[in-house]
DNA sequence: ACCGTATATCGATACTTGTCCATATCGAAG
DNA sequence: CTTCGATATGGACAAGTATCGATATACGGT
């Protein structure tokens, strides 16, 4: 990866990266179809070991995506109630003629072929 | 990593996993806030050289995020236009209380501290 | 044909990360 | 207090990947 700033600071990258991994994303959805589940669901849920459920399950409490209650002596994992408008809202950005701020539109302005000085002077 | 399957089948995955780079999700919000845009305006966006650029454009066409379209020396890239409505879809399987088959409700079953029989049995 | 610009590819490198094993911590029960 | 079960943490390792420099390819213009 070798990128400067080793944790990213953009939280829709954080929420993105955290849903980016097929056993948080299987973990997700298990806690999106119960309410609540117990930590030691999740082990046979995915085919993983006990510490890489407690290692995915800090991940995704770090980025904000469940919540944990201890009771007694075991864990349950609730989903936070704002991931989906979280997400729901980043893919609202993203509708092509979408909620654009309207003053980057007038910024904005590239033809087929014709000024491309920009473009030339950045690189060479 | 040390996951079996090298590449994710799952498609929801590949989607996160496109979204998941702060220099990725710069060229997406780009490409969101203008209809089109010029490979070479990348470069300036985010502060990473040609290959990089090049590099991840190749990864979010794989994914189906973006299509591209030659023209002349140049190539302009697009939203794809079903990305925003993936996210959607997504972001809507993750509703707390929300769209569950219905079938699954009945068959789970979880209290507090009482009938937790199932879960001691899961790993004992 | 040649040259210059724009993209893509290759190889190398460093950093990230998913996984496990071993062990520590925490809470309940005896 | 000791023991036992559930969860978290630490260390190690393998694999993925973001980045760059150098180079190859594609296209247009002269």
């Amino acid at each position: 990866m070798a990128r400067s700033k080793t944790t990213t600071l953009d939280p829709d990258v954080r929420l993105l990266s955290a849903l980016a991994d097929p056993t948080r994303l299987a973990i997700v959805r298990q806690l999106a179809s119960d309410t609540e589940t117990c930590a030691c669901d999740f082990t046979t849920c995915c085919d993983v070991g006990q510490p890489t459920v407690s290692h995915h399950l800090r991940v995704l409490r770090d980025a904000g995506v469940v919540t944990a209650e201890r009771r007694g002596t075991w864990v349950f994992y609730r989903l936070a109630p704002d991931v989906a408008e979280r997400l729901a809202g980043l893919a609202r950005g993203l509708v092509p003629g979408g909620l654009i701020p309207a003053a980057d539109l007038v910024a904005r302005r590239r033809a087929a072929t014709t000024t491309t000085s920009e473009a030339v002077s950045a690189r060479a």
